[in-house]
DNA sequence: AATTTCATCAACCGCCCGCTC
DNA sequence: GGAGCGGGCGGTTGATGAAAT
């Protein structure tokens, strides 16, 4: 059966986007608004798939998309989030404020990923780190020579001063679930509680914020803390082959529970040095 | 200076899921 | 219930340019 493209490709530009064409997406979705994709090429007379309209979207045009460099605070959350979600890479982007997926993406396959197996290639090891970020750096300096976009994609491994978070459009993984004595809590202190017998379910959720994940200087984890079990629980969900990113086993669907202490935790200096 | 090698990342591709009819 | 559509996701590819030879 199999489904139809998306569209004909036939008559339809490939590759890099022209500054006309941002132009004319960017035009077209800032007066009539996100989605509708397929309508876009038609009425915006863009001879591009729908697919690609989203995908330059989201992934370059979008208005809070941050540019700039990876700093260490969003490496270290990246890891982190890698740890516990695998390669869910928009939900892992959904907590990275102006980060894409695509850009998580590429980032962790071209960099973390050999940094964190301690396996570098020949490239990158010895004075070539320092090369590969003098490279870098070089390249952060100037523009690409794509004539659609000021391609400033500059991916050195240093901090950025000129720092601006600007929140993404964290449309998933935005709700922590917490254990059950603190949504009594919660709905005792907000005056929501109805029915004491609530199970875990989209009402059991908050909101959360990506600032309360950030690296936190000054905790201990303990070493029995229930924030280990469940890093172990999903390694070991992992080894039994529920980690399929699209098809997670019921296992691994099963909700994961975090206090507020358990967020703090998860975050610290100390995770990243024990689990990688 | 010319050529080769390699890293980077935007864009593409195919699959999946939820929704509607 | 199932077919089709629209949208989203993750894996992969290929153009590009810098570094190495």
């Amino acid at each position: 059966m199999g489904r139809s493209p998306c569209c004909s490709k036939e008559g339809l530009n490939k590759g890099a986007w022209t500054a006309l064409e941002d132009q004319i997406l960017t035009d077209y979705i800032k007066t009539h608004g996100e989605g509708k994709w397929r309508r876009i090429p038609k009425e915006a007379g863009l001879r591009r798939c729908a697919k690609s309209c989203r995908l330059r979207w989201l992934n370059y045009l979008r208005p809070d998309i941050k540019r700039g460099n990876i700093t260490q605070e969003e490496e270290d959350l990246i890891i982190r989030l890698h740890k516990l979600l695998g390669n869910r890479w928009s939900l892992i982007a959904g907590r990275i404020p102006g980060r894409t997926d695509n850009e998580i993406k590429n980032y962790w396959n071209t960099y973390l990923r050999k940094k964190l197996n301690g396996a570098e290639t020949p490239r990158l090891l010895g004075n070539k780190v320092d090369e590969n970020n003098k490279k870098k750096r070089k390249r952060d300096n100037s523009e690409k020579t794509n004539p659609s976009v000021n391609k400033t994609k500059p991916r050195a491994m240093v901090k950025s001063d000129s720092f601006a978070v600007i929140r993404t459009k964290a449309s998933k993984c935005n709700k922590v679930l917490v254990m059950p004595d603190q949504l009594l809590d919660h709905q005792i202190n907000h005056g929501l509680l109805e029915d004491t017998t609530t199970t875990i379910s989209e009402d059991s959720m908050l909101d959360f914020d990506v600032g309360e994940l950030l690296v936190s200087e000054n905790n201990d984890i303990p070493d029995d803390s229930d924030f280990w079990k469940i890093c172990q629980q999903l390694e070991d969900n992992t080894n039994n082959g529920g980690s399929k990113n699209r098809c997670p086993s019921s296992t691994s669907l099963a909700p994961l529970l975090f206090s507020d202490e358990m967020l703090k935790d998860w975050m610290r200096e100390d995770f990243f040095n024990r689990q990688c």
